[in-house]
DNA sequence: CCGTAACCGAGACGGTACGTCTGGTCTTTGA
DNA sequence: TCAAAGACCAGACGTACCGTCTCGGTTACGG
């Protein structure tokens, strides 16, 4: 592959007005709460933010390639995406505050209707995934394993234990209620599950 | 509203041909799989099935919900729609079997395409999402719920475990994996999860 | 080369949405008249016409082919296609007075735009030169080559004149003067026309 | 009106680039021969000709402006613009040369492309002809005017001919078979055109 | 001789229209 | 009397250019 493509031809980004940036980011997350990601085009999210279509071809790839972007910006903006686990020394109540955190986060409608729009699409296209993955899901899960290695440390993780598999074991049933909406997303859930998964399900010896 | 409104036009279900029906399934897996649950349109399916579009409109209201027939009518044929989860009294062992088998169905080439695209549609459509639990998830998730009950008579479980979030400790780490492309998906991290879920990750008293 | 084109797959004529045809004609028509040729766009027209791109786009090649069909439409509507040319015996008071009329219809505004249009689409696109040519031009030209040959007969034209080139010599300088705007088109223009061509330019002798 | 208008800003002529001048010319020519005026764009010049739109666009005010330019350009440089009509004594001898050498320009395709290009865009858009017909057109048509003065001294033509009419007769049917494509343009075609004009259409009394 | 004003190449910008494609509706026609 | 075939309206797609604008850089005066 060679990095001058002739129809790579990547634009200076320089030059890039960031005002046209920021209203597109706007533009593209207000029509997918409001119409939701199938109904939002990129001619609507150029019509919304005062834009030319080309302005949005130019920099991003598609339509789900702006609404990540779009999302992480939000984050950014939030400034809560560094909201780092605290660490009481206790880890069940430690996790609890965390997961309930997630679950005011994916139950909240100016979240969920994008991250909606993101995680379908990135159900079906690996590439758009993979970013997905990379810039927003690892980041965030990062912050439980280290929570995790610091809690070995203290004697409140069996030792051996696969961080990463832990943490999912948390994360795994709370994103399976939330896409799939099988039953209600709770506080009470996120306790039972931090209760579950660290006491474990077998009779204690 | 009113149930027979002018324009919803019930068809005769007694006159619809059968040959068409399975037609349409046929051409729409097909093309799915082929192709991918976007680039898949209604009018490609009518063409492949040798079939007006207008036949396909009458009976369903979206793509997905021809897709969400076609895979019902698939698992109906193999008749494997109750593979009923072993009970030979050791529930770690029968969890591990079939939460490994569910690792190759996801895997599985064949299956993973319909399933990711019914799936992505059903996070952003939530009447698709609950037909989708309803005759396919539910039943299934509901053999897990029936072999804890009868561990948890064995003495297995630890009493008062909540039967339905202890099968999610299982399957939403799983479908996390499946879904989110974070991590490979094998039987050694199905075992690990039952493992895991069923031990706790505290440390043993 | 195959008729059957995979491309250019035929529409079938029979089905051919006769109130759609119209209303195309007369938004053509309509902004070419307001707007100029080059400012009338197909996807003006369409919306006008209160119908589909594709309507227009399934049924003609061009721009200019649609304003083509309209404009015979126009005239066959008018029936006013085959005026025609008096033979009172008198030749030259004859063509003056179909010249005259030829100039005041160049000058009508009215037709004159759409004219000019297809004029100068035609000196570029062959193809649709042609079709003006063989559907306009020549049954127009034919007429008074009818009338040349009916002089010739009376004895009013020298024997062994091409009549074809004789026309030319009437209608070449008008349509000339019309396209290029040299100088202004009047009746004693065409008068002349006739005067000069008709006497000839050198002394008699 | 104003002559130093706030956005009519006239450039700096004294400042311009006559490398850039001369690179768009060539780009301009080159352009419209390979792939007709249509599609020649004043983008694709620009990059041709290594230049910068605005370089254009600051000395031009459309596609067919420049093309005008460099068309006179073309003219200036074959120093051929100005080949005087021989005055030999035979009128008719006279014309009939230079209608053939009118008809082999005519016909060479290196010239055939770009004047039909500006010729159609001079039909349409008057201000574009008014330049035409001043720059290019009259100053050929005044030859003939001054060559058939000089016939009427010399007793070549009849007394009280309009030169401009006359000059018409010649050129305008010449002019409509090119431009309408209607019949084959050959010197025979211009040998006639000159007989018949000459000699008139009416028999010799 | 040094600012400063202009032209220059380059190209991003808000737009318009292109010609194609798909979605869903409506109409015709043949079995 | 259906269903196939497919024309229809609608509108998004991604591309090509439009004409304007801003950006450094490079001349070429003019103080």
């Amino acid at each position: 592959m060679n990095e001058n493509q002739a129809h790579t031809r990547t634009p200076d980004a320089g030059r890039r007005s960031e005002r046209s940036r920021r209203a597109i980011y706007d533009a593209a997350l207000a029509l997918v709460s409001e119409a939701g990601y199938a109904r939002t085009t990129i001619e609507g999210i150029a019509a919304r933010a005062g834009v030319g279509k080309q302005t949005i071809y130019r920099w991003w790839p598609s339509k789900a390639a702006v609404l990540l972007d779009a999302f992480l910006d939000l984050g950014e903006q939030a400034t809560e995406t560094t909201p780092v686990i605290p660490d009481t020394g206790d880890l069940a109540a430690d996790l609890k505050l965390v997961l309930r955190a997630t679950v005011d986060e994916l139950t909240n409608p100016a979240f969920e209707a994008p991250t909606r729009a993101l995680t379908a699409e990135g159900v079906v296209d690996p590439a758009l995934c993979a970013l997905y993955v990379e810039r927003l899901l690892n980041p965030s899960l990062q912050l439980y394993v280290d929570r995790l290695r610091s809690a070995e440390a203290a004697g409140e993780l069996r030792p051996g234990i696969d961080h990463r598999v832990a943490v999912e074991l948390f994360v795994g049933p709370l994103t399976h209620r939330w896409m799939l909406r099988t039953l209600p997303l709770t506080h009470e859930y996120a306790d039972t599950l931090v209760d579950y998964a660290l006491g474990g399900l077998s009779p204690r010896a």
